[in-house]
DNA sequence: CTGGGGAAGGGGCCC
DNA sequence: TGGGCCCCTTCCCCA
């Protein structure tokens, strides 16, 4: 794609296996029900080999060994990101006998992340196209999140490294740092309810229906779907809610505010969830476009940015299009490799230019299960 | 199928 | 410290 802007690797794959660079296959989050902070970044290493996972310091002194078998030490590993390039690289990840080890190439410091770079040739031929346009791109990959050395404890015991930083307290205040996600608090006891993301805690049970909660204010909340009522009343329509973030939600209707613009075309939306999706539309769109085609469809352009007007037969300005489009999806019909996507004639492809409907691109007709990650649009 | 509205759960901040 | 509150998210349903 744009390979010419990538820093150029000095390590080849010949390169990496001669360093006994191992590359661990990058798999889905074994579990759905992860905090959604950790499950967005879709990383969990598998390590087909061992069950233990050494840690080394800087130096090669052995830091611990993880039993990758334990999902909560093997989920640390997740943090680990792909370098931009050799130059932003501090992690290698290599082979040691029949275990995986990690050790540092550069010194880690508290708030850095741990980058690993596989190289661009090997995400090609883990067949992961969205790493290699990653690495291809000159910027180094946007992480959500920041690993701080002592996470990677875990629950190991903490014994001060010589050379360590002072624990976490920029600006003054003393932040509690969770060892699990390295994410930091203002007070002990926010980390001390935060912790029960990870241990699994639900220290707060209905009992009426048994359910459980990290939260005692969760439950009160809940208590509301058995008792019915609905405290907090919309002045306008009188429509109750149980919670004011959905009568928040609600008073956008009346307010007209919708605060969740598409990037891409004029639509707004006052739920993000339904930006969200429209955004996945536009994302469908773009992988079915042919190059010469205008980048947004009529169709889409118009759904969006002027709502059928319930009553409404249909809107004026979208028929001639959708003419066009009914026509070409005929056409399409009758040829090769179309029909899995039938469901969005409005976005079938015509060139303006020609007239003549567009095939897609080839391959461009897998499954729409696939499309599962656009890229998590901020 | 898309857009839109609501119910409910969950995480974190603040007092 | 923890309860209250806010925000965000997911899921579901309906037009
Ligand atoms: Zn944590
Ligand atoms: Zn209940
Ligand atoms: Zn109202």
């Amino acid at each position: 794609m744009r390979g010419e802007t990538s820093p150029v690797p000095r390590w080849r794959d010949a390169d990496l296996e001669a360093r006994c660079t191992y590359v661990v296959k990058d798999q889905p989050p074994a579990r759905p029900h992860l905090p959604r902070t950790q499950a967005s970044l879709g990383r969990t290493l598998a390590f087909p080999r061992s069950h233990t996972s050494e840690v080394y310091a800087p130096g090669a002194q052995l830091h611990h060994v993880l039993d990758t078998r334990d999902l909560r030490c093997r989920d640390w590993m997740r943090y680990i990101n792909p370098a931009p390039g050799t130059a932003a690289q501090n992690l290698v990840a290599c082979q040691h006998d029949r275990n995986i080890c990690f050790y540092a190439l550069a010194p880690i410091l508290p708030g850095a992340e741990l980058l690993m770079w596989p190289g661009r040739e090997v995400a090609q031929r883990l067949q992961c196209p969205a790493l290699a346009a990653k690495l291809a791109q000159p910027q180094r990959p946007t992480s959500r999140l920041a690993l701080q050395l002592d996470a990677v404890n875990l629950s190991m015991p903490k014994t001060p490294r010589p050379g360590a930083l002072p624990p976490k307290k920029q600006s003054s205040r003393p932040k509690y740092e969770c060892n699990i996600c390295a994410k930091t608090f203002g007070q002990l006891s926010n980390l001390k309810v935060h912790l029960r993301v990870h241990s699994g805690e639900r220290p707060f049970q209905c009992p009426i229906c048994k359910k459980r909660f990290t939260q005692l204010a969760h439950l009160q909340k809940h208590r509301l779907v058995h008792t019915g009522e609905k405290p907090h009343e919309c002045l306008v329509c009188h429509k109750r809610f149980s919670s004011t973030s959905n009568l928040k939600t609600h008073l956008r209707l009346h307010s007209g505010e919708k605060p969740y613009q598409c990037p891409l075309c004029p639509g707004r939306f006052t739920q993000q969830v339904h930006l969200r999706l429209h955004r996945r539309l536009h994302e469908l769109e773009r992988r079915h476009r042919c190059p010469h085609l205008h980048p947004l469809s009529l169709a889409l352009h118009q759904r969006a940015c002027h709502p059928r007007v319930p009553g409404a037969t249909h809107d004026f300005g979208l028929e001639g299009e959708r003419a066009d489009a009914s026509q070409a999806a005929g056409l399409a019909d009758s040829l090769p490799q179309r029909g899995a996507e039938r469901g969005t004639p409005g976005l079938l492809l015509m060139d303006k230019a020609s007239g003549s409907a567009l095939l897609p691109l080839p391959r461009y007709g897998l499954p729409v299960k696939q499309e599962a990650s656009p890229m998590q649009p901020a």
